[in-house]
Parts: C-alpha cells; structure tokens; sequence
DNA sequence: GGTGTCCTGCTATTTTTATCGCGGAGATGT
DNA sequence: ACATCTCCGCGATAAAAATAGCAGGACACC
C-alpha cells in the first residue's frame, strides 16, 4: 500500500530522485542511462514502481511510454532540501549560506544578478525596521 | 578493508554523518540518543566503525571513551553538499540560492549579515568588470 | 497472422544493510 | 579480591534493498 514521503530514501533512490529532479521528468530508460553501475531496465522500473508506491513519483502515460515525475513539487523539495543543509553544516544561518555562495569564485553572478540581490537587500532591509 | 570516501552512504550512514557534521564530534552514546528509532548502542557502533573502515570518520581516545568526527572537514564537505544542491534543485545558479535565500521569511537576516552581504556585493562588482 | 520491437509488471534471488547478543577489558568502589 | 559499571568489538542473524529473468500486451511491418 502506499506509503508517506517522509520515510528516508535508498541509495538508489536518491539518485533517482536527484536526477528527476534534475530533468523535471524521465522515462525509465532515460533515467537508466544516467545511473551508475549499469544496472538493467527492469531494475530502474522495479525502483520507479517502489517509488511511485512509496509516494514520491508519479507517471503519466505518453503514448506508449510512462513518463516519471516527482510528486514533490522542485521548489518545495528545494525549500527542504535547503533547510536540511542549512541546519546541518551552516549551523541554521541562511547568512552564512549566502555569504559562502557569495564569496566563492564559482558563483561568477552577472550584474543582473548582483542587481537583483542588492534589491532584495535593500528589501530585507525596509521589512527590518 | 578500507575504501574510498567516494562511496555512497546509506541511510543510517547519512544521519550519522549529519549528526556528526552538526555537532562536530560525538560519542556513540550521544549519537545514539539522536537516532531514530531506538537502535542499540551496539548497533551504533557497529555502524561507526563500518564508517570508519570506509573512510569517513575517525576517533580519538579521550580517557576511557572514543569521540569520532568526520574526516572530511566540514567547511569541505559543506561545500560539496551545496554543490549537489545547487545542481539538482537550482539549474546549476548560485544567485537563484541567493535569492531564495534572501527571500524568505524565514532568513530574518541581521543588519549586521545585510551589511555584510552588501559588502560583498560591491566586491564582487568590482572584480567583475 | 506471423514476427520483431518496445514497453510493462510480476516474482524470485542475490547482495547489502541494519541490528543486537554476548564476552572481554579496563576502571572504580568496598 | 571481587562485584559492578561502562565502554568496546566480534560474529551471527534478521530485514531491507538491489538486481534481473521472464511473460504478456500493444504496435508496426511484411
């Protein structure tokens, strides 16, 4: 019977998760290709069906083929996903989060970004008051 | 014998290590008590030195007890951890973390932090052009 | 209507995880 | 010295996860 969202994913399931949130939605074949290890068809659609009875996917029916979305929304997995890692290594500073983002050479932000952040600042800084 | 980090963790191996990299270092006392589901101390530490054999923990003797850690120093595997993060639920952008960040209630941000983050705007606009 | 190609979902099996009982080693107190 | 307490790890077992073989249905083409 289906179960709830909360129980805690597999390894594998993670990974499926992961790449469905990545693509937005997959077939069984497409997810297949990107998994490590190989693993057959018929294993990628044991786990889809685990999932979907689990909870935390659902298919529509393309034509011929099942198609594989997360039931979860990406912007309220995020929201958590987010949450988790910001209470886990940030010690719950969203600051913090945004300061590493900021500082790392990687971000490379574009002026419309810096733009859109320094709004938001001068946002957060009206609500302050 | 002993493996590479690389692997992927399982569940239980998950919530360790989150516990590990919130509280720093820990006993298997203290982790026990943090666990779901009422795991036997024995069981704990089997599983620590599961983690330890592949490589990602280790312990000290402090007196009679052992206190592990991570090997993987947090400001390391955090960077990791949000990279994973930044791929799979925000394309890939930096600046959108930044913005969901800044644009949730829940952030509360400091005028300090805000200061800070504005700081670090105008550095970033300067070594960009 | 036979044949080949996709796709699906069982169900069975192997492999990995998770769990814990038990015995031992040092400290401590009486 | 002996009972007791606390913490350790080994080794065995139970439980869960991962894997894949196989049969069946829909379609397309000859």
């Amino acid at each position: 019977m289906s179960a709830n969202h909360r129980t805690v994913l597999t390894k594998r399931e993670r990974q499926i998760m992961d790449l469905l949130y990545r693509l937005g939605r997959a077939t069984a074949t497409e997810i297949r290709e990107r998994l490590a290890g190989q693993p057959s068809d018929s294993t990628v659609r044991t786990q889809l069906r685990v999932l979907e009875d689990k909870g935390h996917v659902r298919h529509e029916e393309h034509g011929l083929r099942f198609v594989y979305m997360p039931t979860v929304p990406r912007h309220t997995a995020r929201k958590s996903a987010l949450n988790h890692l910001v209470d886990t290594f940030f010690d719950g500073s969203h600051a913090k989060v945004v300061t590493t983002l900021l500082g790392s050479d990687a971000s490379r932000l574009s002026d419309d970004d810096l733009d859109r952040i320094a709004g938001l600042i001068a946002t957060a800084r009206k609500a302050g008051r």
